[in-house]
DNA sequence: AATTCGATCAACCGCGCCGGC
DNA sequence: GGCCGGCGCGGTTGATCGAAT
């Protein structure tokens, strides 16, 4: 369509919240008159509004049959029931709930319902059990082993602390692995997918410090893990000489490298070289934001050869090597990793 | 007591549909 | 059939408030 001008952008228009004065104009003309035309309303209510503006805040708030004040439990099931057939056909959803607008309900199920599925392992857009934690089933039996290593030590004082360092990286080395297990498979289409899973901004794998950070956390796991008499091999994990800007890192598969270098992990598990299980018990990502996954191919579609060789723009790769590094160097992010980890401690975790 | 952080939600923005001309 | 304007919808923003530090 063309030439339609916006509707509020005539200077001397107001924006923004509603004054007590703007609302009771509003509502007396409504209930005199009716709404009619709501681009003529305003002129004639003596507001200096659009009707957008005026019809939004009718509809959402001054309405005399609104609803206010807390869901029910019935209300909730019924939105949670609605939205797995209609998906965010909110005004369809509010036309179910009587009294209720489909702005509040839309706030409310970003607010509260989409974190209540999430935190009972439900995907919140399939409704269906995220299969994607499942990767890190294995994560509690790895911190129960890593901290049951105290027994094994001569001087467990001075050891508990280490030990619980220890463990918490392991854990952290455990679920990088897992990230790179995923990108493995299918390095460009999966990274949205783990931006979902791990709250992040892009990924930054495309970047050679963040290589190397990571080839020296998994060679100090080898050494944890020796030292904890554990017959795994972090080390298996290598990452190329060089990396260019537009070059994606792919970890070696099994094919490439030969059955040699596979892993038994600390629990007897054959691996692929990562220290995890092979892609075969893998289930399928779910991606949480479909949305953010239609960003992310239109941005894989570009050209390679078009992304500067040198220097890239400090808001990009750097961001995001900075969010990364933090993630695993800086105390700060601890209560990140306890997040995650917390999940997957929780007795209702893995979801099955 | 001051500051920071996170949650909440009212309001805005832009797009697409639909009906009138 | 094509154009135009009104309206509704879904996504996003930003102000506000309470909790945590």
């Amino acid at each position: 369509m063309m030439g339609r001008s916006p509707c509020c952008d005539e200077s001397g228009l107001k924006k923004g919240p509603w004054t007590p004065e703007e609302d009771k104009r509003l509502v007396e003309y409504i209930q005199r008159h009716g709404h009619g035309s709501w681009r003529a309303l305003p002129k004639l209510a003596g507001l200096n509004r659009c009707g957008k503006s005026c019809r939004l805040r009718w509809t959402n708030y001054l309405r005399p049959d609104i609803k206010r004040g807390k869901f029910s439990e019935e209300e909730e099931q019924t939105i949670v029931n609605l939205h797995s057939v209609l998906g965010n056909k909110w005004s369809a959803i509010a036309s179910h709930l009587p009294g209720r607008t489909d702005n509040e309900i839309k706030n409310y199920w970003n607010t509260h319902l989409r974190k209540k599925l999430l935190h009972r392992g439900i995907d919140p857009v399939t409704h269906r059990p995220r299969a994607d934690l499942q990767m890190f089933a294995n994560l509690p039996q790895l911190l129960a082993t890593a901290a049951n290593l105290s027994s094994l030590m001569t001087n467990p004082l001075d050891n508990v602390l280490r030990l619980q360092s220890d463990a918490t990286q392991l854990a952290k080395i455990h679920l990088l692995q897992t990230i790179f297990q995923v990108l493995s498979r299918n390095p460009s289409s999966q990274n949205s997918d783990l931006n979902s899973l791990l709250g992040a901004g892009s990924m930054p794998f495309q970047n050679q410090q963040m290589l190397d950070h990571l080839v020296r956390l998994s060679s100090q796991a080898d050494g944890l893990a020796n030292a904890a008499q554990l017959p795994c091999n972090f080390s298996c994990f290598e990452a190329p000489q060089t990396l260019h800007n537009d070059d994606i890192y792919r970890p070696p598969t099994a094919t490439g490298r030969g059955q040699d270098n596979d892993c038994i992990d600390q629990f007897g598990n054959a691996s692929n070289g990562f220290g995890i299980q092979s892609d075969a018990q893998m289930p399928p990502l779910v991606a949480l934001y479909p949305e953010k996954c239609a960003v992310d191919k239109t941005e894989a579609k570009l050209n390679p050869k078009e992304i500067p060789n040198i220097n890239p723009p400090p808001t990009s790769t750097t961001s995001t090597f900075e969010c990364w590094s933090e993630l695993l160097d800086d105390e700060a992010s601890n209560s990140y990793w306890r997040d995650i980890i917390d999940q997957a401690s929780s007795p209702s975790w893995p979801i099955s």
